[in-house]
DNA sequence: CGATGCTTGCTGGACAGCAAGCAAGCGACG
DNA sequence: CGTCGCTTGCTTGCTGTCCAGCAAGCATCG
């Protein structure tokens, strides 16, 4: 790699660089099929600069998946932020959680394949991955604040919001072998609508019916 | 590899026995971070013998997802006809329905893995895929039987299949990462329980919310 | 029935290519 | 000049592929 002349020496910029193509090429081919050298060359650096920067493969691996889990640990909490300060109906915040969380992880398809990746296991050990249940509880809260729910775990707001994310995350995913395999469309912006229609059309209607059916707390609009 | 003395030459328990190791191999740790070798010592066989028996490691790969997919249509056939000869109402088709495929993902998480990887890409050429389109259609047309819908691509049939796909996939692929971040049990069986039961009355919900909100041709239960 | 010659299933050594990690080197900055 | 940030040459270990060889079966012949 030989050093353009305008590059100034700027160990966080080259830092951050590694870390965006490590996570870009993890996403895209997993870990195993990465190599250190691709990491460089896509980060414009040295073939040994990644490694010579964090450590080991393993450790650069573990900073990827930290630095991704905080930034949507930040978009969740931001999202609640907003929503509480909205002060519209329950079901509309509820409605907009789920709008907001499909356009979130269809705009960081990179970032769904990180952790689908991280969560089938075996690749490399998924420690440092703390973060990501206090992102998980706090998601929980604000769901349950939207639909008027106990937030303890185990209970209703927690099964809702496993489905909402659920529904949400595979579209991502799937979306070039099941869904068209199914007969969905998700390549274009009218069946990428469409979809996102449904699952909220689908997730407002299931809480109306067991709302009605359990006897549950939520407590409609307000 | 030193052949045991009872083992008589037997090229298509071989031919099996290496499929199977790499459809649990590859599920665990991935295509590129498994071996060839690999592949041998847990098919009792010798290291070479996998290269032989299909050339090449990305052969072996696509024979393994071929006989995945093509396992995955079998069991959605037999679904379909036991559900079409049991004459129930259509509701409770449905919840059967969902219920039975939460249990096969359940109880072929190695199935789960594997498409999930092959979906991610990047990993291996998913070629060989076409019956999985078969198999979707089937899917399709079933569900769309079940529910008294259209089974048209890009029909309501296929959303909700879609739907439910996503909603019973995902628990397997993340039984022990987001599940438990969110609160949710899914690592004992009456945890397991509790997630079928809220997916099949949220599912049934939802579908009656839409017929009634959307006008569906949705026929209740007939 | 036994011997013979060929096919086929499978083994294990050889080899080339690649990747991670190490360390010496080198230019820039203080 | 010393330190820091980074590069580059090299080592070492692993992996896919090729291939020569061996042994089990099978058919044909004596």
């Amino acid at each position: 790699m030989v050093p353009s002349p305008d590059r100034q020496r700027n160990p966080l910029r080259t830092r951050n660089a590694i870390l965006d193509a490590a996570a870009s090429l993890f996403a895209e081919r997993g870990y195993a099929a990465t190599s250190l050298a691709d990491v460089g060359a896509r980060a414009g650096v040295s073939r040994g600069a990644p490694g010579y920067c964090f450590g080991s493969k393993a450790e650069l691996y573990r900073a990827v998946l930290e630095r991704a889990i905080e930034d949507v640990r930040a978009a969740v909490r931001s999202g609640r932020e907003r929503a509480l300060a909205s002060g519209r109906p329950s079901d509309d915040v509820l409605a907009g959680a789920i709008g907001e969380y499909f356009d979130y992880l269809h705009s960081h398809p990179e970032f769904v394949r990180l952790i689908e990746r991280a969560a089938l296991g075996g690749e490399a050990l998924p420690d440092g991955l703390r973060p990501a249940v206090y992102a998980g509880q706090e998601a929980v809260a604000a769901i349950a604040e939207a639909a008027g729910l106990d937030a303890a775990p185990g209970s209703e707001a927690s099964q809702l919001l496993l489905t909402m994310v659920s529904l949400c995350w595979f579209p991502v995913v799937h979306r070039h072998t099941v869904a068209p395999a199914i007969g969905v469309d998700l390549d274009t912006a009218a069946g990428l609508g469409r979809r996102r229609e449904h699952i909220m059309a689908f997730v407002l209607g299931g809480v109306r019916s067991l709302a009605e059916a359990g006897g549950l707390s939520h407590t409609g609009r307000g």
